[in-house]
RNA sequence: GGCAUUGUAGCUCAGUUGGUUAGAGCAUACGGUUCAUACCCGUAGGGUCGGUGGUUCGAAUCCACCCAAUGCCA
């Protein structure tokens, strides 16, 4: 499988992760946010790992839904999408996610960039007028794609089936590019994730044709007008993926942004796009014809990952279950949405539908962050107060070396590698087993050594070095989780006493915050008591409430 | 209707190229402990591996068909 042309992986590889641009007809809810959740993992992921990581996510702003959605409001389309956009961004500010650049389909220099690129499939000679049969709503005044459609074929806003209206269109040659595409899938087993959607990839290449790529201004007025002919409007899919070029700084010439992330200083393919399981066809065919159309790299690879359900149902505005994060914070009454996010990362294994439901959530976030974690931190740092008064105690050479469990307390291999492997494979699920057997064996050693005791019996010799492998094994853990759970290592750390800004900080690297931030004799820790109160009991919104 | 994926204990999932009594966590029951957020530790019960048929000395693991769910296409 290792082909040789590849160049090793290093940390000094950049990385350029991209969500999906959310088409802004209303405001984000769950579902949106698994993907950019799961996305800022890993970029926070590859940020510690020591990558140079651009993070890009945004909205898709154009199209006859918007436009009517504007018009039904008494607004004008731009005035519609601002502030739809604004509720997004707002919604990952709650979320943690820490995007590099949230691109706007509408911002300038995608427009610019967007006509730059058809100019180039024009000059290629993959660009043709052709007749095209659209669904034409007669409510609507205007032709409809798929997603304006319900599940029946019916117009959404009108309940009407539209009827078969030709009207000449310019299409894009994909057909082109059919051999070209499949000899590069197959060239790279890595470039479809999951595997299993590779071969429905290669399924879909079977029967393809060429796709329409504009309609009429008359039809829809609320795009970007193709060069040269005041009659039409670039539609959907050119519009939508090319933002992926924009985000990255790419203007039709080779910037050093581009240069560096794009295409890699190695010229190899870099980008990964994250998006959903039903826009597979339009990342892995439509986006790459276009690219080998202009004449530019393929991204790296496509990952497609399942969706939410709320209850075993779609979520769905017809289906009146949409549920935002904000829903959820406020009802649990959350300092922050990390309980949400590591729920929504853990609940299913990243490329297979998840579900979520309050039972579910309540049990996983107790279990794990409240019980497990949360109050091994809260017991360990009241036993240093009780025994230490709270200070990091000298730590004896010798009784540290006598004892094999204090050691694997305080044990970064194998785990570091472990937990980067899982990482690496999108494999949250993983990483929290991984670290959580730390997290066990933690609480463990507490029954088992019985601090109480030695304090009884004066065996301040070896209680010193089980409270301090005790701290460090939590110090370790917040350091591993912080890509998932970034708000809660900041409050672990900062209970342990250490630099809360140094791991706040998604810059800083596993390396640095592993051996650059130690818990040294006469460090004073800062009991904060607990650090997420368990869901639904009497403590549950103390912390939102003070 | 076509293509693809999924279907393993109440729940979420592991199960390497088919091989001895199918594993883990959570949940449940019982016991222990007290530093701690009624928490933590230990033990136990619980599955004819979606169904039927087949290949094989032997299948959750391979093949065929069927059923259910999901996505795309028609």
């Amino acid at each position: 499988m290792p082909n040789a042309h590849h160049h090793p992986d290093t940390p000094t590889t950049p990385r350029y992760i991209t969500t999906a641009i959310d088409y802004v007809n209303a405001p984000p809810h769950l579902g949106h946010a698994y993907e950019k959740i799961a996305t800022d993992a890993m970029a926070r992921f590859y940020k510690r790992m020591g990558h140079p990581t651009f993070f890009l996510t945004g909205t898709d702003e154009h199209g006859i839904k918007v436009e009517k959605n504007a018009l039904s409001k008494g607004l004008a389309p731009k005035a519609f999408v601002d502030e739809l956009s604004q509720s997004f961004k707002q919604a990952w500010a709650h979320c943690g996610v820490a995007y590099d650049r949230f691109i706007r389909t509408t911002d300038e220099d995608h427009y610019a960039l967007v006509a730059v690129l058809w100019n180039r499939l024009l000059a290629k000679g993959d660009i043709y007028k052709a007749s095209y049969t659209g669904r034409y709503c007669q409510g609507c005044e205007a032709f409809l794609t798929d997603r304006d459609l319900t599940e029946d074929g019916l117009c959404i806003t009108h309940q009407t089936a539209p009827e078969a209206v030709e009207e000449e269109n310019y299409f894009f040659r994909l057909s082109n590019y059919k051999e070209a595409i499949i000899a590069h899938i197959n060239a790279n087993p890595t470039f479809i994730q999951p595997d299993f959607r590779k071969q429905e990839v290669l399924n879909m290449l079977e029967n393809l044709e060429d796709i329409s790529v504009s309609r009429s201004k008359q039809s829809v007025s609320w795009g970007i007008p193709v060069p040269n002919d005041e009659t039409q409007v670039i539609y959907v899919w050119i519009d939508a993926l090319s933002n992926y070029l924009t985000g990255i700084g790419y203007d039709g010439t080779e910037t050093a942004q581009f240069n560096q992330f794009w295409k890699t200083p190695a010229g190899e393919p870099n980008a990964i796009h994250i998006i959903g399981k039903d826009i597979l066809r339009f990342h892995a065919i439509y986006w790459p014809a276009m690219l080998m159309s202009a004449e530019l790299p393929l991204p790296k690879q496509i990952f497609a990952h399942g969706f939410i359900t709320l209850n075993e149902a779609k979520i769905s505005k017809s289906l009146g279950n949409v549920i935002s994060p904000f829903d959820l914070t406020a009802h649990y009454e959350l300092a922050n949405a990390d309980p949400i996010r590591y729920y929504l990362l853990t609940c299913t294994q990243f490329g297979n539908d998840g579900n979520f439901t309050a039972e579910a959530f309540k049990l996983s976030v107790n279990a794990d962050l409240a019980n497990n974690l949360g109050n091994l931190l809260n017991r360990s740092v009241s036993m240093l107060k009780k025994y230490f008064g709270g200070a990091i105690p000298a730590v004896s050479a010798d009784v540290l070396a006598s004892s094999a469990i204090l050691q694997e307390l305080q044990a970064v291999t194998p785990l570091h590698e472990q937990v980067v492997t899982a990482y690496e494979a999108f494999n949250f699920q993983q990483v929290a087993e991984f670290v959580f057997a730390r997290v066990d064996l933690a609480n463990r050693t507490i029954n088992d050594m019985e601090p109480w005791t030695l304090y009884k019996t004066e065996q301040l010799d070896l209680l010193a070095a089980l409270m301090v492998s005790l701290l460090e094994s939590l110090r370790l853990v917040a350091v591993w989780l912080s890509p998932m759970v970034p708000k809660l290592s900041v409050g672990i750390w900062s209970q342990l006493g250490l630099d809360a800004e140094a791991i706040a900080n998604p810059s800083a690297s596993f390396d640095a915050l592993i051996s650059g931030y130690r818990l040294v004799e006469g460090l004073m820790t800062n009991p904060q008591g607990p650090l997420l109160p368990r869901l639904d009991s009497e403590l549950a919104g103390a912390e939102a409430k003070k």
